[in-house]
DNA sequence: TGTACATCAGTGAACGCGCGTTCACTGATGTAC
DNA sequence: TGTACATCAGTGAACGCGCGTTCACTGATGTAC
């Protein structure tokens, strides 16, 4: 609709429009990419203008990685909502476990400068202490909720129960930043391999319940 | 040395000032303090005159770059020389895994700024399909040595030996990632205790041996 | 041992670049009456 | 319903910054004879 009109003085949506912009080059620049002139050349407009709706080049990096967190969530979220019911709810909850990490993984192989962006240094960055949000729709939320079910269910035992979570997450961010970060270099067939593997292990460094068959 | 001298005209060892000038930048502000500019400033030389001896700023990076990795070797070993001597192979061999993940996220959290470099994109960027150097002295090559020792062990099944770099990798890097670049924030107890946790993880996701004990 | 000269390793000034940010301004919008 | 005017959201020009890089140059070194 932008390319009807004969560019109106007033835009209408410039917030809106300069984060999508930032996230556009977030997603082929990384963070580095996400500048208040880039942003606002995109836009067809001037870089003061930006300065209407953003407090500086930090906010607007802001805005960009809160856009490639939500997509990294969203990413996750496809690869969970295409799971089957499974009646073996350890088996379901395993399932649950493969696909966050599947997800993860292979968001941050396809989009690599969303997934710079999702994790990079910003002003705002939190007090020492603060854990990564576990609300369910937090990247981390549903790492938390599945965990959670493999000791209701008698897969993990309780003791086991603490810091699975940053294990889980760990591995599934070592690989993606591995593989995005240019150490290491696989094609995809490989790469899938890799995140078996590793979903893999997990579940056998997780397996210490009365209900973990083996 | 160099304080007691009036700056003579001809440096004489400028190559490697430049290189270790380099390093101190990359430690204190990451792949992206190493300039060419700032480099020759902490030399006291001219911009100029880093150009006989690299090429350009990449150049200066990839030196950077390499000391980093070099420190991060060095970190490692440190861990393993520490390690007292087993009568139990399956034992030693766990041990030097659990040093070697130890080594990497304490370089990591210690050094933030020299795990970034070692791992910074650089124009010398591998080719598709290649996997870094399993060569003894390289990061990696320890790592591989140590897991085909605990497969001739007989802690690790020789069908489950492949790929398994690749995950241990993962993980260390992951947790240090996490910890290096803002989303987990932990004081050096907690710290500690996720690597515990994490070499824990992996000792038993590995654990498919006939001598794995448990 | 002395000296002319090629070679080498620096200097100093300048270029163009894109960036963040600020200034005074102007066009468009909407509200009070 | 019409109009004056405050408010808002943009423009356009300019600032200073640090960067990479190149140019013509000069001071120091060492080697041939």
């Amino acid at each position: 609709m932008s390319s009807a009109k004969p560019a109106p003085y007033h835009h209408g949506d410039l917030r809106n429009a300069l984060v999508r912009a930032s996230a556009d080059l977030a997603g082929q620049g990384g963070p580095q990419a996400v500048t208040i002139r880039a942003a606002a050349r995109a836009v067809g407009v001037t870089p003061t203008a930006a300065y209407r709706h953003f407090g500086g080049q930090d906010e607007l990096l802001g805005a960009a990685k809160a856009a490639a967190q939500d997509a990294l969530v969203a990413a996750m979220r496809h690869y969970l909502d295409q799971l089957p019911h499974r009646d073996d709810p350890v088996r379901g909850a395993l399932e649950r476990l493969g696909a966050i990490g599947r997800g993860y993984v292979l968001f941050a192989t396809s989009e690599p400068g969303l997934f710079r962006t999702a994790f990079c240094a910003t002003s705002d960055d939190k007090a020492p202490g603060v854990l990564p949000s576990t609300e369910p729709g937090s990247p981390f939320g549903s790492l938390v909720e599945t965990l959670d079910e493999l000791v209701s269910v008698g897969y993990l035992a309780p003791a086991d129960r603490p810091m699975a979570e940053i294990t889980a997450w760990s591995i599934v961010h070592g690989l993606s930043s591995l593989l995005v970060d240019g150490p290491l270099v696989a094609d995809e067939a490989t790469r899938e391999a890799y995140v078996d593997r590793a979903v893999v292990l997990v579940a056998r460094g997780l397996a210490t319940g009365p209900n973990a068959q083996r």
